[in-house]
RNA sequence: GCGGGUGUGGUGAAAUUGGUAGACACGCUAGACUUAGGAUCUAGUGCUUCACGGCAUGGGGGUUCGAGUCCCUUCACCCGCACCA
């Protein structure tokens, strides 16, 4: 009986979803276990072969902690808000609702392309999802949640003497008991007020204070606007200066927007790090994003320059060890201070600089590092320590949006502080003892400090502390710690996101009722933005909230509202919203009264392991711990880190097929006796004519400019043209002229991707099935092929994508070889995390090992299921039976069993899958089909291969699914050896192989060895220096 | 510039702890079988040499009886951050 995979998979697949074989059990007794998937985007080009390779393997890791007894949650869902569906809807007028569903379930997009589905492709490899808990973000069901807790950051406010987030109820009482005198919040810079002021203010000055101190706040402030796509981005959006989604150029924009206070959390969002599971480079993009550093903050004097001014520059430095090499301090550019201290005889100089500053956009600025600039103020501030004059200047290596806009330049130990004095002239004070500071600074933290006063002779890092403490002493500044992190923009000018449950009065929000809960987004006419610029949303009619009845009610546009119904937010929230919290429904998709029960909560606590590709880094994966880390401060869950292990795997590309043709502008004919070059319309004439298509060697002969294919292809094109233009005869190409090819050979090529799937084995391709088409590739090109009369591709790897033609979508591979052979397969490739090129023709090993597998079970007359029933007798102690073919099928299960435990429990799912070829290969030269043997396996194979241990898991008998059976234990009495084959190395080289008993001794060993003929030969007579005998590994003779 | 990662046959890779480098596959070469197929089976396959042997884990150096693995140094590629004070 052959081995019908795809009847086989499509039994069980229906089995599974029947017998809901994978639901997980709420606060079941067994230990729970939580592997989860990052949750995909359903885009309409479907799953390619890279989609499931991590699902893959969180469905192995999934099904092998249920054979070891957990519980296992294994959820799988939907990140179906975002900007491709609203894009299309903009093209399309097709709503981006409808788009999704198809996307997800599958069905004819509205340019007749049929959609396959996500869930359809994923059912069909098997995977063991819970669908009962699917989640889709955009479901209205599951943003009701999101606006829930959007209102709980918004009704929060940071308190830093508790270090967490707390009910901001907790902050109106204080602030009308005592004002805001005591209260340590993270908050925007705010004047001291009394409880007097606080309780005098009308009810709109107490909300508009409160935004301050909120962890979802509304302010005014510097956002990335992306015109091109009509909404702000956040600075994770944007990578080299333009937005990540399409690549259109970002500006800065002063805009009313919601943010999140992110930095509240940035120390423990740090420090949190320490104790994940997650591989160090994505901790340390999070550490670089966090951007924590540690230093001082000190005031410097102003010298008033005319004697009236009294101000002084905060700057912030984490080398206060080095203070007293100022020579000068920079302002940024737009630094408020810099008017207020210019002399009027550099005010000139000043204002050129900084008109010219402004003028250059962050980008410009960035790229042009190597030009310094600057501009002395003519204004002087007071050393501190020294009590030395110190110029102050501006220049654009300042940033004002870091720090305090403002730094205290110290020559000999910053290189860009050394530049600039170098540049400008500026005197250079070396501070460090023993330091040569001629050629540029010297930037590391061991020197020991000089000319410092009470710094002298300490090393650095004592010296930063004992500055610190002096500057504190002196009152004129203190230590402070500075992050990078900046607080995160939560409002998007777009349509397909989850609406704010917000409406304002007199442009004070206040928020819905949890009750009213959820605003479901309205419709609208088309997804753009209004005329007057509003976002999409400021077109909807029924968007306006009536306080009394408690519902949104339509108002007509240019109307003015009736009384108690108030215009609602007109944005809606980024796609991290959704994400940011979506571990923790799949615990309890469909309640309607919690976004997660306690109990369930409790139950479940956080991911144990999350697989998902490394580019989520700085955005969600930050993101989503904050949410956790806020969740927890308010008593909603029991942990406050989502993720506890993180494996993140690498990208699959696609090997792409080039066609080769011959680049008909790069060469050109000239008349042998004038040497008269023929113009450029007779090389367009060539382009008339039959293109050339070149099979993968000619192309590479003549990329190396080999005569005879230069000849070879001068005669086609000579006779071709004559082909196409008779009217010419011979004249033109023939005796007279000559064509020559240009200099450049690598031009001679032109290179064309064409499908993958008319690329057979051995880069051949199949350009019979290509005429087939109705757009042929080939066209009516002239194909110069190898000596064997075929045409050779060329390959190369880049990303998978449809433009590249290089896509392999899993669905073809699964009906081709079977769900099994492609997660076999896919583990197979190698290391999950490594990013590695898509091999079509491999796949044919991992295929034969199942079908090898297969006729394991199938020993009977014409291949008929049967196994052997007999047991095998072991001793009393559980010692082998003596007969030797099943002693060696013991082992060999025996030995894989151990293998497959430790590997997967480590992680390396690739290394099984070879395990698994072995332990088949020996069972089958051993001719074992006893059921001892077999069924065992079927269980340590059903984690990859779930689809044909469970059939033979049935033929043999079993009535329950394999998925709950027990993972066999090890028995070491079976893998014990009796004798070892050393192998026998004179100076390190491995000269041969010595088999003895397992028990020997060290000196019996050597005896031996040494005994041995062939030890003679290597020996040449010498008595050995030393023998290195390690038992029951190796041994080394030193001759 | 800083931080992280990766370099092993024609290809994907293996080698948890220093102990036979290249397991397991793909591909290739022969052969068997066959109403020819992308089926199955057998043998071979790192490079080099007729052979004994020699050389091989990006390069160079070191520690060690022994190094892909540990240490130093250097090169190449990939990813992240980048006048961050």
């Amino acid at each position: 009986m052959q081995y019908q995979f795809n009847e086989i998979e499509k039994k069980w697949q229906k089995y599974w979803e029947k017998n809901k074989t994978f639901a997980a059990k709420d606060n079941d007794v067994k230990p729970k276990y939580y592997v989860l998937d990052m949750f995909p985007y359903p885009s309409g080009a479907g799953l390619h072969v890279g989609h499931p390779l991590g699902y893959i393997a969180s469905d192995v890791y999934a099904r092998f902690k249920r054979l070891q007894g957990y519980n296992v949650l294994h959820p799988m869902g939907y990140d179906s808000f975002g900007l491709p569906a609203e894009q299309y809807a903009i093209q399309t007028g097709q709503h981006p609702a409808v788009t999704t569903k198809v996307n997800i379930e599958g069905g004819v997009d509205k340019q007749g392309n049929v959609i396959p589905g996500y869930r359809n492709q994923l059912d069909k490899i098997g995977f063991s999802f819970d669908w009962d808990r699917e989640v889709r973000t955009s479901d209205p069901s599951y943003y009701k949640w999101t606006q829930w807790i959007f209102k709980q950051l918004f009704n929060s406010w940071y308190n830093k003497d508790t270090d967490k987030a707390e009910q901001i109820d907790t902050l109106i009482e204080q602030f009308k008991t005592n004002g805001n005198t005591n209260v340590n919040a993270e908050s925007a810079d705010v004047e001291h007020f009394s409880a007097e002021d606080w309780n005098r203010w009308s009810e709109e000055e107490q909300q508009k204070m409160l935004l301050n101190y909120r962890i979802a706040f509304l302010s005014d402030t510097w956002v990335n606007w992306c015109p091109a796509l009509g909404t702000v981005l956040a600075n994770d959006e944007i990578k080299d200066g333009v937005s990540e989604r399409g690549g259109h150029p970002v500006e800065q924009k002063l805009m009313r927007q919601w943010s999140m206070r992110i930095t509240a959390y940035a120390e423990r969002l740090l420090s949190g790090l320490e104790d994940l599971d997650w591989s160090e480079s994505i901790k340390d993009i999070q550490r670089n994003w966090i951007g924590k550093s540690v230093g001082a903050s000190v005031r410097f004097t102003i010298s008033p320059p005319s004697g009236e001014s009294e101000g002084a520059i905060e700057v912030f430095t984490t080398r206060p060890d080095t203070i007293f090499g100022v020579s000068f301090m920079v302002l940024a550019p737009e630094h408020p201070l810099v008017n207020e201290i210019t002399t009027p005889e550099q005010k000139a100089e000043v204002e050129a600089y900084q008109k010219a500053a402004s003028l250059k956009s962050e980008r410009d600025r960035q790229s042009d590092i190597k030009n310094i600039t600057g501009a002395f103020t003519g204004a002087f501030a007071i050393h501190p320590f020294t009590g030395d004059k110190v110029q102050i200047w501006i220049g654009d290596y300042v940033l004002a949006s870091y720090g305090t806009g403002a730094v205290m330049a110290v020559p000999c130990g910053d290189q860009r502080d050394w530049d600039f004095a170098t540049h400008f002239g500026i005197e250079i004070k070396n501070i460090f003892k023993d330091k040569d500071i001629s050629e540029g600074a010297y930037a590391e933290k061991d020197a020991v400090i000089a000319n410092s006063g009470f710094l002298n002779d300490l090393p650095a890092k004592e010296a930063i502390k004992k500055a610190v403490v002096e500057i504190e002493k002196r009152g004129i500044g203190k230590g402070k710690t500075q992050y990078r992190l900046r607080d995160a923009v939560f409002s998007r000018q777009r349509y397909w996101g989850e609406p704010f449950p917000v409406y304002y009065k007199n442009e004070v929000p206040y928020l819905i009722d949890d009750k009213d809960l959820p605003i479901i987004l309205p419709e609208i006419d088309q997804y753009l933005p209004t005329e007057d610029g509003k976002p999409p949303l400021g077109r909807a009619k029924e968007w306006f909230w009536d306080e009394h009845s408690k519902k949104t009610v339509a108002v007509e546009q240019n109307q003015k509202p009736p009384s108690g119904v108030w215009g609602l937010e007109l944005n809606t929230m980024p796609g991290w919203a959704g994400s940011s919290w979506y571990f923790l429904r799949y615990m309890d998709p469909t309640n309607d009264g919690e976004f997660v029960a306690k109990d369930k909560v409790n139950y479940w606590q956080n991911v144990d392991l999350y697989i998902g590709g490394a580019e989520h880094a700085t955005g969600h994966l930050l993101y989503a711990r904050f949410w956790t880390k806020f969740l927890h401060d308010l008593g909603h869950i029991p942990f406050d880190e989502p993720f506890k292990k993180m494996i993140n795997q690498g990208m699959i590309q696609g090997n792409s097929a080039y066609t080769h043709w011959l680049n008909l502008v790069m060469f050109k004919a000239i008349k042998k006796d004038l040497k008269f070059e023929i113009n450029d319309l007779n090389v367009a004439q060539y382009s008339f004519m039959s293109e050339f298509s070149l099979s993968k060697s000619i192309a590479e002969k003549l990329i190396a400019e080999d005569k005879s294919t230069e000849e070879l292809i001068k005669e086609k094109i000579d006779v071709a043209y004559k082909k196409h233009h008779p009217d010419f005869k011979d004249n033109v190409l023939g005796k007279d002229y000559e064509i020559y090819f240009k200099a450049n050979s690598q031009e001679r090529i032109i290179k064309k991707h064409v499908d993958i799937n008319y690329v057979e084995v051995n880069d051949l391709l199949n350009i019979e099935e290509l005429k087939k088409l109705s757009r042929n590739p080939l066209g009516k090109a002239e194909l110069l092929l190898e000596d064997n009369g075929k045409y050779i591709c060329s390959r190369e790897v880049e990303k998978m994508s449809k433009s590249k033609f290089n896509v392999q979508t899993p669905d073809e591979l699964v009906e081709k070889f079977g769900a099994d052979t492609l997660r076999c397969y896919e583990m197979f490739l190698g290391p999950l995390e490594q990013h590695k090129p898509w091999d079509t023709q491999g796949i044919t090993g991992v295929h034969g090992f199942l079908k090898k597998l297969w006729r394991l079970f199938h020993t009977g007359e014409n291949e008929s299921f049967y196994v052997d029933e007999t047991p095998i007798l072991a001793s009393a102690d559980g010692s082998p039976h003596p007969s030797g073919e099943l002693e060696g099928a013991l082992k060999s299960l025996h030995k894989t069993i151990k293998k497959i435990k430790e590997d997967i429990e480590r992680f390396s799912f690739n290394t099984p899958v070879s395990a698994f070829m072995i332990c088949v290969n020996e069972l089958t030269a051993l001719k074992c089909n006893k059921r001892e043997i077999l069924e065992p396996l079927l269980i340590i194979l059903a984690p990859y291969a779930p689809h044909i241990a469970e059939e033979l898991w049935a033929k043999l008998g079993n009535t329950e699914s394999i998925t709950y059976a027990v993972f066999p234990k090890v028995n070491e009495a079976y893998l014990v050896e009796s004798n070892h084959k050393y192998p026998v190395s004179f100076n390190g080289k491995m000269r041969f192989m010595l088999e003895l008993p397992a028990d020997m001794s060290k000196e019996a060993i050597e005896k031996e060895v040494l005994a041995n003929e062939q030890s003679q030969k290597y020996l040449e007579g010498k008595t050995p220096k030393k023998v290195i005998v390690i038992p029951q590994k190796i041994v080394n003779v030193v001759v």
